[in-house]
DNA sequence: TGTACATCAGTGAACGCGCGTTCACTGATGTAC
DNA sequence: TGTACATCAGTGAACGCGCGTTCACTGATGTAC
């Protein structure tokens, strides 16, 4: 009774060939979908079209395959905040206000996988070098909050600039989780959405955040 | 066997005699220990001391105790706001000042019911009198900054105050999300906690938030 | 090029678990007279 | 003050559910010779 016809794209052959990365997919997709705590192994298995059992041999088990996710989540987010930070160029302000952007974009683009790096309990920070590439988001922001307030990037961090980067943190931060939560949409329905609220007032706060040299 | 001796401070009756309120204090333990997502209702039972069955009795289901736990956490939440606003006086940057530590300070006293509160997939908006408290948070909050834009109370509110809003309500909740998170946990240490960074920079970053008229 | 065989990546049935909720029940309480 | 009785607030057993994980297994693949 079982079609052993091919799928659309893909015959359904013993041997799956893409399983591994194709749970993952899947897994952000059950978190988008029904948050972080709807996600289930046997979802993820199901929506791969493969057995209970078959995720096993890919990840130790759920909790595996969650770290995998947030892994990814991380190094993708990483690479955002570089980038931007990069765009900044040699403008300590500018680099702030980039990463500032950069940081809400990645979080209302991969809801999914922001949702999950937060969620400290679902996942393992000693899975691979995940708590390694989890603190370099962390340092690269760190960098331009050094930088604009003054310190080479090898001083130690003041009093003051500490202050400053969980300032900065906390509003990119918060924006993203209310904007995730659904807080806002009130506010963004015709206004332009969420971006373009953030993308109006975002850069005026940061400028205005107590830079202490100046 | 089951004993029928009186426990330290009441007999084992029948009739629990404050089961209600039980249930809810044992619903903010579990979430405080486990997190929303770790909540059943059995195990709150299990914790007033009763049948998995009893709590019918008291609450339409497992999502009824929940609102009703939300409901209480936006209430005192409410009053903490009210009275930080009145503490502020005429001056429209104290209020917001006071507001703001209130805010994070609620957070990071009641963390259990903070993170429900904002989890609204668990709780029923629909519950009693929820919608209407919930907003009155809200409304405080922006009373505080109409003022501090030189809008009056019933003023229209203009894109900018909207801005600040925003800008204002993500500084308190991001500090809030990533100090529960454990995210500022590195921070704090040696450097007086929390409550210690927190009061030390958030007048300064509010006060210098980007007032449109000045 | 063919063949033996190890290894890999699946199956599907089964396990034990804790959950929310329902059910018929019963003990305790409160009220009408 | 006493009694009948309705109502309230529990019990505990049972239900069906979906879960993560394990198990013995098997089909497909890759490699050594």
């Amino acid at each position: 009774m079982k079609p052993k016809a091919k799928k659309t794209a893909k015959r359904k052959a013993y041997h799956h060939g893409d399983l591994h990365d194709q749970l993952v997919a899947a897994a952000e997709a059950i978190i988008l979908e029904r948050g972080v705590d709807g996600f289930t192994l046997r979802e993820a298995a199901r929506r791969a079209g493969v057995s209970p059992a078959a995720p096993a041999h890919h990840f130790k088990d759920a909790r595996g395959l969650l770290s995998e996710v947030a892994l990814r989540g991380y190094q993708e987010f990483g690479d955002a905040l570089e980038a931007a930070d990069k765009r900044g160029g040699s403008d300590p302000q500018k680099r702030l206000d980039e990463q500032g952007l950069a940081y809400v974009k990645f979080a209302l683009t991969n809801p999914a996988r922001f949702q999950l790096m937060f969620a400290h309990p679902k996942y393992d920070m000693g899975y691979k070098d995940l708590a390694t590439v989890a603190n370099r988001s962390f340092l690269t922001l760190e960098g331009a909050v050094r930088a604009a307030n003054g310190l080479r990037p090898d001083a130690a961090m003041t009093p003051e600039a500490y202050g400053f980067l969980m300032a900065t943190w906390s509003i990119v931060h918060g924006f993203s989780h209310l904007a995730l939560g659904g807080e806002l949409d009130w506010a963004a329905s015709g206004r332009g959405g969420k971006s373009a609220i953030l993308e109006r007032f975002l850069p005026l706060t940061l400028k205005h955040l107590p830079v202490p040299k100046r």
